[in-house]
DNA sequence: GTCCAGGATCGGA
DNA sequence: TCCGATCATGGA
């Protein structure tokens, strides 16, 4: 990781692209906050990034929260040269990674995210649409998180929510996936089961404990592993992985694509929504 | 009005 | 085990 502190901003030079990253369907608190530049919260802190050609500016943090929060979330410590060479070592992922390179695609990061808001994330997104799954996420912490700069919010602890009824979560108007969040919350506190449980267990362990929580189904699952516990392998498939996989791979599985699935999952996934007229039903 | 959205659950065949 | 209806909500 190449970069350097300057002017009070954090200079950083890699491939790593943030549109491609923040727009692929992962996460839901970053917005545009004009050209080519974002503005998100994670784990407590607030941040701006911009991006011209590979140099991204880190435009209101500390050397400090720079390496210890914003390069391990953003994954900068692994060498996704190395990652896309092996993908590429797979006969049935070749062609489209090598699509991707010189282009945004490339810059593709799966982000470490924390547990609990990828998990919360994802109940909500169930049959909803990633703009209206935005506004919810976003009401749900200007209501129940903390406000960590003016207009900012912390995403809200499973303790937090908890405690909360229907009634109380009705204003963020995320319809009947309410109970599900409640149900979650509620069974982290009694660790039944705990997120150290998930993230120390098997895949198969943590897919089965996941599914535990009312609400969280195979697809929901899946993005919790991938986003929430970095388990590379874990393999989303909603409708446009069903298309896109009948299309490019058929006959095809997760299982073909090793251990790091998920990663290629997110190259398909991405390439998918960049090229809609290739997947129409 | 109808259809759809990074789905899951429930009841009935 | 599999299949269809249903679930809230809002934008197209």
């Amino acid at each position: 990781m190449k970069y350097q502190v300057r002017g009070g901003h954090i200079y950083l030079f890699d491939l790593f692209d943030l549109s491609a990253t923040l727009q692929c369907g992962q996460c839901f608190r970053w917005e545009a906050a004009g050209e080519n530049r974002w503005q998100g919260v994670a784990f407590g802190r607030q941040l701006t990034l911009r991006q011209s050609a590979d140099t991204i500016i880190f435009e209101n943090t500390s050397p400090e929260d720079f390496l210890q929060i914003w390069a391990p979330y953003f994954d900068l410590y692994t060498d996704y040269g190395q990652m896309h060479r092996q993908l590429c070592q797979n006969p049935l992922l070749r062609d489209i990674l090598l699509s991707c390179a010189g282009t945004p695609a490339q810059g593709l990061h799966i982000l470490r995210q924390d547990p609990w808001e990828a998990l919360c994330s994802f109940i909500l997104s169930q049959n909803n649409n990633i703009p209206r799954i935005q506004k919810i996420i976003r009401s749900l912490c200007a209501l129940f998180g903390e406000e960590i700069a003016p207009g900012a919010f912390s995403f809200p602890s499973y303790q937090q929510l908890a405690g909360l009824s229907l009634e109380d979560l009705a204003p963020i108007r995320s319809g009947f996936r309410a109970k599900y969040i409640l149900d979650a919350a509620k069974k982290l506190c009694r660790s039944a089961p705990s997120l150290q449980e998930i993230q120390e267990a098997s895949l198969p362990d943590a897919r089965f404990l996941l599914r535990q929580i009312k609400g969280v189904g195979p697809k929901v699952a899946e993005c919790a592993l991938l986003y929430g516990f970095h388990r590379l392998e874990a393999f989303p498939m909603d409708v446009w992985m069903f298309r896109a996989m009948a299309s490019l791979f058929p006959g095809a599985g997760p299982q073909d694509f090793g251990g790091l699935a998920g990663v290629a999952q997110q190259y398909i996934y991405h390439y998918s929504r960049q090229n809609p007229h290739l997947f129409s039903v």
